[in-house]
DNA sequence: GTTATTTAACTTGTACGCAAGTTAATTGTT
DNA sequence: AACAATTAACTTGCGTACAAGTTAAATAAC
């Protein structure tokens, strides 16, 4: 009786592939978006969102930075950038200013107000920390591992041809 | 000569905790844009996005499905979905009637183009398992890394009161 | 030196995510 | 039965992401 030995046809052996929970994809993307869903409640007290907060975190790190040094840093490009800038600078952490020796460049810069803020969110990466459940090793490892990941997708993905 | 024996003011420690790269939540953030980017290619031609795609994972398990049902699946909710689903109508993956014995669920049904779909998608897991880099254990363990990382993290959402 | 190419940022249009508020149907209470 | 509370989905408004196209400045080619 073979069906007792191969209780799976090809169909849903092909299903297996298609399940959602045996996406790495699906896994990675609920997984952020949960991320971000708990950083909610920590970052609207201060009146950032998680992006912004990520832009921050570099200009902590480093202070006046071209539009597209910020973007690679986030890995995100000036389309997205452009318009969190202008919405951070209006909300007074940062001012954003043409680059004297290249009028193409746009330095941004950060407020008084903006470098204060990193006291006040000082607490947020540790409570996250808390919230992931990880131990400080699993944490270490997990996000090698995600960052690994990134970098060959990130790879793969100026290799693969636009296929249209 | 202390500060060769503490190069780290405590300022420079703090530093640690706020460091971009040293963040799960980062990697996780960026490591998610890299991997819908990466789909992009694959799922343009058949008239999907990301999102759209995992709605049609759903369905091609288990059709006929509440709109909270599918979001339940999918960690979204009706928010996100009801604009989403209507533009799958609209492309004719699918349709939405209400429910005759209740008519405030809205029940979603794939329609011969929406499962005929699953066929010319089927490649689509095994092209992102590759551009993974990740041996299929590696594949395995890391979501379920990810899943676990998930649950944990919406369970201390729903357990932190709203802090405001 | 003028023209062509490249580069950096900006703009526009589309599609998410999600909080907050609305509408309509169902259930619970009395 | 009448009314209150709950529930499911929808709508609105805002902030990303990102492709595609625009503008203006710098560099390269000639």
């Amino acid at each position: 009786m073979p069906s007792a030995k191969r209780p799976r046809t090809d169909t849903a052996a092909a299903a297996d592939w298609q399940r959602l929970d045996s996406q790495l994809c699906f896994a990675l993307y609920s997984a952020s978006l949960a991320m971000t869903r708990r950083y909610r409640p920590l970052l609207d007290p201060l009146g950032l969102t998680y992006p912004q907060y990520l832009a921050l975190l570099v200009l902590w790190e480093r202070d006046d930075l071209g539009v597209g040094e910020l973007g690679e840093r986030l890995f995100l490009d000036s389309g997205t950038l452009t318009p969190l800038l202008k919405r951070m600078e209006a909300a007074g952490w940062l001012q954003r200013e043409r680059a004297a020796d290249d009028e193409r460049r746009v330095i941004v810069s950060l407020t008084p107000a903006g470098r204060g803020l990193r006291q006040r969110a000082r607490h947020v990466p540790p409570q996250l920390a808390r919230a992931s459940g990880c131990s400080a090793d699993e944490l270490v490892s997990l996000t090698q591992r995600l960052q690994a990941l990134r970098s060959t997708i990130l790879d793969s993905t100026r290799a693969a041809p636009v296929s249209h």
